[in-house]
DNA sequence: CGCATTTGACCGGC
DNA sequence: GCCGGTCAAATGCG
């Protein structure tokens, strides 16, 4: 599982850097697609250990408590489905399908090639850092429902590096190109190749004051380098979709930091249990 | 001025 | 009654 977390966190920061760099055209979309089925996959492998691991860990009547709550959520949630079916505009509250959500772990959590917008934050009980609830931008335009939560780690309470965030997607994203053809598909229907329409100039969403504490950085060599990679991977004279189009550069500066100081990936490597 | 975000209220499950 | 998810009025911002 720890590996698994890391080739995801290492996806998600290879996706910030190849997606910005990328032409728009199909290819990128497809390529942006690929990045997002790779994680799907490793977050449902890290799902399927976990179950494993617990049912092999726990006494029986704890594991029976578990499934039961699982199972009531997934067919309490399968009935609101068939009620959201016939357009019912109550009962909007508490929807959520744990089987259809995807948790990642990455230190780049807002840039993923798709727009979202901040919808509410929570401070959660045992946790330092509050959570925020992002919903897809195209929600009310296309009735797109994907939601995610982003939330700080508490691990790495002492330093200012190796911030790492726990991101949490749900749904599917029913939002399509504004030239698009087909309208409704449903959710049932996963890895269909969504594309997204990301070109307009609504601002991708990245201002967290609680949670992302900009350009603390005291190492004037890294600051310097990313600058550079941030003129150039953010200027780009062409227009690419999945280009973040005004993002603040804390969160490449963050990626910068974690590659170029030399005991950071080790102490990853330690770090998870 | 029209947006997106913030933030406390509210809601429903457990 | 607590807790996490969502709503919506207030606020901020370009």
């Amino acid at each position: 599982m720890k590996e698994i977390a890391r080739g995801q966190s290492l996806v998600t920061q290879l996706r910030a850097i190849v997606l910005p760099a990328l032409q728009a055209d199909q290819r990128c979309e497809l390529v942006a697609q690929m990045f997002q089925n790779i994680l799907d996959c490793s977050s449902k492998a890290i799902t399927e250990l976990q179950l494993q691991h617990q049912s092999d860990a726990r006494p029986d009547d704890t594991l029976l408590v578990d499934d039961k709550k699982r199972v009531r959520r997934i067919s309490y949630d399968d009935c609101i489905k068939e009620e959201g079916a016939t357009a019912n505009p109550h009962h909007q509250h508490k929807r959520r399908r744990s089987d259809d959500s995807v948790s990642i772990e990455t230190p780049v959590p807002h840039y993923d090639g798709r727009q979202w917008r901040k919808y509410g934050q929570k401070h959660i009980n045992k946790a330092k850092h509050s959570r925020s609830y992002y919903r897809c931008t195209y929600r009310q335009e296309q009735d797109c429902k994907a939601t995610k939560t982003v939330q700080q780690q508490d691990e790495s309470a002492g330093t200012d590096n190796h911030v790492m965030y726990t991101v949490v997607y749900h749904g599917q994203h029913t939002c399509k190109d504004n030239n698009g053809v087909d309208s409704g598909t449903d959710e049932s229907e996963t890895n269909t190749l969504n594309s997204s329409d990301s070109r307009s100039s609504i601002s991708t969403t990245c201002t967290d004051p609680c949670d992302h504490q900009t350009s603390l950085g005291h190492n004037n060599l890294i600051e310097k380098s990313a600058d550079l990679v941030t003129k150039s991977m953010y200027e780009p004279s062409y227009m690419n979709p999945f280009a973040p189009l005004d993002l603040d550069s804390w969160e490449l500066d963050a990626l910068l930091r974690f590659h170029l100081e030399p005991d950071n990936n080790e102490g990853i490597n330690e770090k998870l249990v």
